[in-house]
RNA sequence: GCACCCGUAGCUCAGCUGGAUAGAGCGUUGGCUUGCGGAGCCAAAGGUCAUAGGUUCAAAUCCUGUCGGGUGUACCA
């Protein structure tokens, strides 16, 4: 079912269009702060078609647009400046309550199925800040395609097997030195740290060409698991790396997969796929199969190394087989950092070329790279910068802020998500830490206490619903606003792009807080219709809110 | 070298499917006691949208050149 207000103003444009008599549809938009008007038509592409001054016709079309919707028409410029009747933002305002939950969801996705990998990081590694914002990301990606109806399917992949395990278990088996006791002696609070030393140890010894030897056998051995100590300590350790990333997503606030691949799984059979097609799509070089991508403008990769170990490559044809046996999706997604999309070009071109049946439906979505102002991060090195140390931080500055602060963890997932959501996914990240701790301002912690303050107040009243059949006054502008969250939505899911969200958001919020300023709710005369508006921006704010994964607290 | 991405206020970013005087936050300066939660509100200062051309009634937005930065480019993921 269309939205109130939207419907409202696709008719509108549609009876400019008859009065005019022009050939297309003028655009609405949403007019500039200073021409106090809620929308506005502009005329300049009508110009030529009608051979008239932009200015002309916006006056003749001001002067004869009459509509239900409309309380005002006026010319200024080649523009005709629309403020919307109150009537119909009352009406809109009751059913965006009504709706509640449901207010903002989009239709565009009904009846497709989707795969969106979420929470990546490998086994063995520390998680920093970068695979945070991988999976917030991506676990936001995937609300936006349930916001569009689709049917979603959470899953997550993860690395197992290969070099960066054998540089773990390098590591890792000089310390235990054939006793895994040594490693059970490690308490939980301690695991994480632990095994990301011993990558960074072991990426160091991999310099070394003796250590490299071992370290590549080592890595052999993730693979086939034929030692039963090796297995032994792998599999210990490869638990303890899941039961930490479940710690990581339940704080960032993400939600859990319904499915998690391992690189063993893809291995096997994105082998037998690659060496199917050798000769064809693939050809052997210098002992590889590498799949020739300078032929459509790529560029040539690996896929089975000279030692014969599947790489990421022949691993991800692997897995995209598995994920689409498994759920046969429409559309299937994958998030990751920029630096991997020329390889998921190459990779997808040799797809589209050996499982025919997959070609185009997967899409590589880059997001940019976290960086400090000290550089870039990275886990081999072991420069980055530790979720866990960005945690305490945040919980910290809450606390400073605030020192009887309830609800704590909220906030410091709504600070992270926040600064993490609030800029195009694509464009790097300059992760600033006193500003990512910062709850002031354009942030979380901002929109979550609007939105607390808004439900304290809602406690305040009696009528468990309010009720109101009128907007007058300052109530307008506000109305206005939260009435555009679906169009917000509609925009957000078709490029799902979170910072349009988060960007209507705090506009939203800093007319409340405005309206909140200069108008008393609670015992005023207009109570009632002001708490209609109070609801509806407390439905609004907190749809929203829970579409970025963060949460909506009644108190703070 | 080649390919792709980026350059907007002191800093971090929106705006980019062309439309009105380019907007936020932080920081800086000055206000708001006694009213629903001040994590708030009001105001000021701060811009040649890297640069030079082009297209257009109209360019931060589209096209081209230049400069500056980033990423990728055969056995890491």
């Amino acid at each position: 079912m269309p939205y109130i207000l939207d419907t409202a103003l696709s008719d509108i444009a549609s009876t400019a269009q008859s009065v005019l008599g022009v050939s297309q549809s003028p655009s609405i938009e949403i007019a500039r702060a200073e021409f106090a008007a809620d929308y506005a038509l502009p005329c300049f592409v009508f110009a030529k078609e009608l051979k008239k001054s932009p200015q002309d016709i916006a006056q003749a079309l001001a002067s004869q647009l009459r509509h239900d919707a409309i309380a005002k028409a006026e010319a200024v410029g080649g523009f005709v400046n629309i403020t919307l009747a109150n009537s119909l933002l009352a009406q809109a305002t009751a059913e965006a309550y009504s709706r509640s939950q449901s207010y903002g969801t989009q239709e565009i996705f009904r009846g497709k199925k989707q795969v969106i990998e979420t929470n990546n990081p490998n086994a063995f590694k520390d998680m920093h800040i970068g695979h945070a914002y991988n999976s917030i990301v991506a676990d936001t990606i995937a609300n936006l395609l349930e916001l569009g109806s689709g049917e979603v399917h959470r899953v997550s992949y993860h690395g197992d097997v290969g070099l960066h395990v054998g540089r773990s278990m390098w590591a890792i088996l000089k310390y235990a030195q054939g006793d895994i006791q040594k490693l059970k002696e490690i308490v939980p609070a301690e695991r994480p740290a632990f095994l990301s030393r011993m990558y960074v140890e072991g990426t160091g010894a991999y310099e070394d060409p003796l250590e490299k030897q071992q370290i590549d056998l080592l890595a052999k051995q993730s693979f086939t698991l034929d030692d039963p100590f090796y297995k032994e300590v792998y599999e210990l350790c490869k638990q303890w790396s899941f039961d930490y990333l479940d710690e990581i997503i339940a704080t960032i606030g993400s939600k859990h997969v319904e499915r998690r691949y391992f690189e063993r799984e893809a291995d096997e059979l994105g082998r037998k796929i690659v060496e199917a097609n050798i000769g064809t799509v693939f050809k052997e070089s210098e002992g590889a199969v590498i799949f020739e991508g300078e032929k459509y403008d790529l560029h040539t990769r690996v896929f089975l190394n000279s030692r014969g170990n599947t790489l990421y490559e022949a691993r991800d044809l692997g897995l995209m087989q598995l994920k689409h046996t498994e759920f046969h999706p429409d559309m299937s997604y994958i998030v990751t950092a920029e630096e991997q999309k020329e390889y998921f070009k190459v990779v997808f071109k040799a797809a589209e070329l050996v499982l025919s049946e997959l070609a185009g439906k997967t899409t590589n979505i880059p997001t940019g790279m976290v960086k400090l102002s000290t550089g870039k991060m990275s886990s081999r090195t072991g420069k980055v910068l530790n979720i866990e140390w960005l945690f305490r931080a945040l919980h910290e500055a809450v606390l400073a802020r605030s020192p009887d602060a309830k609800n704590i963890e909220d906030t410091v997932t709504g600070a992270l998500r926040y600064a993490m959501l609030k800029v195009r996914i694509g464009s790097d990240i300059i992760f600033d830490i006193n500003e990512a701790v910062s709850l002031e301002g354009n942030s979380g912690p901002y929109l979550q206490y609007a939105y607390a303050r808004a439900r304290s107040i809602l406690a305040k009243l009696d009528a468990a619903v309010p009720v109101g059949d009128s907007i007058e006054g300052d109530e307008h502008q506000l109305a206005v606003r939260l009435l555009q969250y679906p169009a917000v939505t509609a925009k957000a899911v078709e490029e799902l792009t979170p910072h349009v969200l988060t960007a209507y958001l705090y506009e939203l919020t800093q007319q409340f807080n405005r309206f909140y300023e200069h108008n008393r709710i609670v015992g005023h005369a207009r109570e009632a219709e002001r708490a209609a508006l109070v609801q509806a921006y407390s439905v609004v704010l907190k749809n929203g809110l829970t579409v970025l994964g963060i949460p909506a607290p009644e108190r703070m």
